[in-house]
DNA sequence: CCTGCTGTAACCACCATTGTTACAATCAGG
DNA sequence: CCTGATTGTAACAATGGTGGTTACAGCAGG
């Protein structure tokens, strides 16, 4: 099954607050739905999870919303962790009563432990040398024109 | 959300048919379901799919169920796109309407791809370096005492 | 005080997953 | 050639996460 677009949806997110200027108007959950193209509760959903990780303010009202960091200062394993894609060490789901009569039911969990976190860690490790920098960066380059 | 168990439950298979003995009794769908601890159906289903990437031979009625490969010639990576977890390049969802009128939105797809492909072969390269011999070395190699 | 926004609960439809029953098709061995 | 065990598969249910939606209370700036 496919890692949630809640990840997608958030970098997309940070990138406009990455790249709203002092004189633009305010980001409300609103106007980010629209970019997003989704409903304004979920990007409030989502604010709400970036918040609690300390990535966004959130200033109630009509005060705006904005990153407590700049941009190359945040990786996109942090924004990934921050919307619980996935719990800490659980990518892989696996079956979890094997028979402890068996041999291959006794120590299947553990033979494929290592490999498993391995393979999590290894994704993980792009996610973390990525910054929300390289992401506004690159879509500034891209420029104006319509893909 | 979590990769499938189905990928965990298909190598806890293949170790038990990669260790099976030509005198032992034969591996029925129910004798592996006893093992893995799940319902017969589920165990065929998923031979099913092993059978049609090549990786086991099923034998209709009483035939039994064997390798097609030396354990050694087979690496997880198969096994995880043999049972399908994920679709080819698809381990991340994007939300797929993002709002062309917007720099952000018209370019977020782009600027994601390149990266969440390479978390993703990252993954899965660490899959393909593994071996369901290094899985059933290892079984054998934590012993009969039970973990 | 008003207005517009956030925070959150509640509910929904949808979909993949896993388990389950049922049964036809298949073959090995007697 | 029969029988009995086993596979292949369809159909269905229960579960759980996801993303969308409505509703509304709480808050703050003008």
């Amino acid at each position: 099954m496919q890692i949630s677009s809640r990840f997608s949806v958030a970098v997309h997110v940070l990138s406009l607050l990455a790249l709203q200027q002092p004189g633009d108007e305010l980001l409300t959950s609103e106007r980010m739905a629209g970019s997003v193209n989704t409903n304004p509760v979920v990007i409030r959903r989502l604010l709400g999870q970036l918040k609690k990780a300390g990535l966004v303010e959130v200033r109630p009202a009509s005060g705006g919303t904005f990153l407590t960091r700049l941009p190359q200062a945040v990786s996109l394993l942090e924004v990934y962790r921050a919307v619980e894609v996935v719990e800490e060490g659980q990518l892989f789901s696996v079956h979890d009563k094997p028979n402890p009569a068996c041999l291959v039911g006794r120590h299947i969990q553990s033979a494929l432990d290592t490999t498993l976190q391995r393979a999590q860690t290894a994704l993980e490790q792009v996610l973390a040398g990525t910054t929300l920098a390289q992401v506004t960066t690159d879509i500034l380059a891209r420029g104006p024109e319509t893909s």
